[in-house]
DNA sequence: GCCAACGTTGGC
DNA sequence: GCCAACGTTGGC
């Protein structure tokens, strides 16, 4: 069981439009990096869980949890030319671009701003709090897990 | 295979 | 809106 931080501008998609969802439920496609990438197809398991966090607003926070539904699939939108995802050197064949479903699992009743991530120290080697870091998936220890979710009153 | 130029990310 | 950091592209 692993656990995950996925990225995303709530101006573009939030964690109020995953609850607002059918079944809570979404597809996370989009993922145009190659390292992430490799996340969603290879090491993304069902029942895994995630933090989503909001990035690039006004203040950056993980929302909740979220919990993988459906592993590693090729990302429709790399085939679809009407996409702004679309990518011509992606094919059924050879799928360079993956996806998953995920499903809204908690909601924070305080969510856990990335002002308050930074001030604890047993979460300094996390990857989202690295320099420069852009990655929008990222792997999270179950330390950092259990702390987080212990930040966020459990 | 190097690396400069470019586009993007994302906190502030 | 600014800008540092990063990934990708493409010429050589």
């Amino acid at each position: 069981m692993n656990y995950w931080l996925l990225k995303s501008e709530p101006d573009t998609f939030g964690f109020t439009d995953l609850l607002m969802s059918p079944r809570k439920t979404t597809r996370w496609d989009g993922v145009r990096n190659y390292q992430a990438r490799n996340f969603l197809r290879d090491k993304f398991r069902p029942d895994d869980l995630a933090f989503f966090y909001h990035s690039s607003c006004k203040t950056p926070a993980i929302m909740g949890t979220i919990k993988i539904v459906r592993a590693g699939y090729p990302d429709p939108t790399a085939f679809d030319p009407t996409s702004p995802y679309y990518d011509p050197k992606s094919n059924m064949n050879e799928p360079r671009w993956f996806a998953v479903d995920v499903q809204a699992a908690e909601t924070f009743a305080t969510p856990v701003t990335l002002a308050e991530l930074k001030r604890h120290d047993a979460l300094r080697d996390m990857l989202l709090l690295r320099r420069g870091n852009r990655l929008s998936v990222t792997p999270v220890t179950v330390k950092q897990w259990r702390y987080i979710m212990s930040l966020a009153g459990h």
